[in-house]
RNA sequence: AGAGGGUUCGCAUAGUGGUCUAGUGCACUACCUUGGAAAGGUAGCAGGGGCGAAAGUCCCUCACGAGUUCGAAUCUCGUACCCUCUGCCA
């Protein structure tokens, strides 16, 4: 959400950003409604103020001149009722048109139509070499007994999945070396809720627009794609101190999509999944673009240090106009490379808001002048699980059909390799 | 899942149809007092919106929504959440 002082004096900024997100939105169509919606306003004011006099006036007034004064208030009554009817109906359909109004995109940001279009910002490592055919992974842990997706479909259906022995290692192991690391740098790790409220969801931006892709419960509560859902709301409707800015969080979550509009995409393997872990960054941030800027390349930077040093080979993608959701300013995909599919496969995405998501939460913080103002926000995955997965063991697959776990991960699962 | 109680300014509370322009205490801020502090005193102190250069003024918000009424924090109904007890459960 926007600020409607800020639209109103900048209709062509809009424009531009509906053009570069290549949306459908038509801003002036909300002028109209905010046209509407303030003289619906100013009438429903004009009439109360009036009613608040006369009714101030009968209270004081004496016993005898009580019955006709409250006389001639009664078609007053009906007058105050049609205008706030009237202020319903605009504010209503203002209401629907705000929701829709996309931030604005960051200078920066590529043009281009989908992500196919995204731009590359830099690459690290190379691509394996293998003296043998290098195998699919999904190959590679069926062999090991690390996956098994035909017991999977059978219980969960299709995408469904059994993650299982040291399949299940190396998730817990990426886990608590993600997490490890980030505690150090300071950030705080939370374990947050799945099954979330319609108000969290259109507070982090993922409704009305994403309803298709979420899951929806019988009480009318949904499971969430993504523990940043959460985890914004978890300061909804809070002021902040601005000292204790910025606040940097992990959450960690199982997430939910129903991936409706992924058609036949990745039928097989364990890159698109139902049902997946994540550990999400989220952060919270004074209101200032430079801030922001510099916290969206911390979080990005957290993740690729720790790529590095897994030795995996990826590149950073800056997102075009097009493959930017309705809120976000500016996105970095991180795509680790898939031997397999000769191909970088998004693993993380990073991206900020400005205060788009926190005037929806209503996340304020009392700035050095005592003004309150809204937060600025931002999040990167910091990994998910088991998409991962099929990068790191298509890239640490051996001739023998084992696999190497990388260096840093030995600690947490006590052995050089997996499926010896 | 059932029964009962609750939700008022940052916190704690008062308020049961008009005098509520929502009172009081605590906390907070400024000033006075002091060598400095504490105590004490004085003042300020909710958010959002409209009009206005400003002073100011009007409107909305007492969990949320609907209703009764000339008039609702106060009465009625619905919803959400919290607490207590019972049930079930990890």
């Amino acid at each position: 959400m926007l600020d409607i002082k800020f639209i109103r004096e900048n209709p062509d900024l809009i424009k531009e950003a509906v053009k570069k997100k290549h949306l459908s939105f038509n801003v002036d169509e909300l002028l109209v409604a905010e046209d509407r919606r303030k003289e619906a306003l100013s009438e429903f004011e004009t009439l109360r103020a009036k009613q608040n006099e006369l009714s101030d006036a009968v209270a004081k007034a004496s016993p005898e001149e009580r019955s006709s004064m409250i006389e001639a208030l009664k078609p007053i009554k009906e007058q105050v009722q049609n205008a706030e009817e009237k202020v319903r109906e605009v504010t209503k359909t203002w209401q629907t048109l705000m929701l829709a109004v996309p931030n604005i995109p960051d200078m920066s940001v590529p043009e281009g139509a989908s992500d196919e279009e995204n731009v590359e910002h830099h690459v690290f490592g190379e691509k394996p070499k293998f003296d043998f055919v290098p195998k699919d992974h999904t190959e590679i842990m069926e062999a090991l007994d690390m996956v098994d997706f035909e017991r999977g479909a059978k219980v969960s259906g299709f995408r469904g999945y059994f993650l299982k022995n040291d399949g299940v290692l190396l998730q817990f192991a990426l886990w608590q070396y993600f997490l490890n690391a980030l505690i150090k740098k300071g950030y705080s790790p939370f374990s947050v809720p799945s099954l979330v409220n319609k108000q969290t969801l259109f507070g982090s931006g993922y409704l009305p627009q994403g309803e298709d892709d979420l899951y929806k419960t019988q009480d009318d509560s949904y499971l969430a794609g993504t523990g940043e859902v959460a985890m914004m709301s978890y300061h909804s409707d809070e002021v902040l101190s601005e000292e204790d800015l910025p606040k940097k969080y992990i959450a960690f979550s199982p997430c939910f999509r129903r991936e409706a509009g992924s058609h036949g995409k990745d039928v097989k393997g364990l890159i698109r999944v139902h049902e997946f872990f994540k550990l999400e960054q989220v952060v919270l941030c004074e209101a200032n673009h430079e801030t922001s800027v510099s916290l969206h390349e911390e979080i990005t930077k957290n993740v690729e240090t720790l790529l590095q040093e897994l030795g995996l080979h990826y590149h950073v993608v800056t997102n075009c106009g097009g493959d930017l959701g309705l809120g976000q300013v500016k996105k970095y995909d991180i795509e680790v490379w898939v031997p397999s599919q000769e191909k970088f496969r998004e693993t993380h995405s990073s991206s900020y808001f400005h205060d788009f998501q926190t005037r929806r939460l209503n996340i304020r913080y009392k700035d050095k002048e005592g003004k309150l103002r809204y937060a600025h926000s931002l999040n990167n995955t910091l990994v998910a699980t088991p998409r991962i997965l099929a990068s790191i063991v298509e890239n640490y697959q051996q001739a023998d059909g084992t696999i190497m776990v990388p260096e840093v991960l030995r600690p947490y699962i006590g052995k050089d390799f997996l499926g010896k």
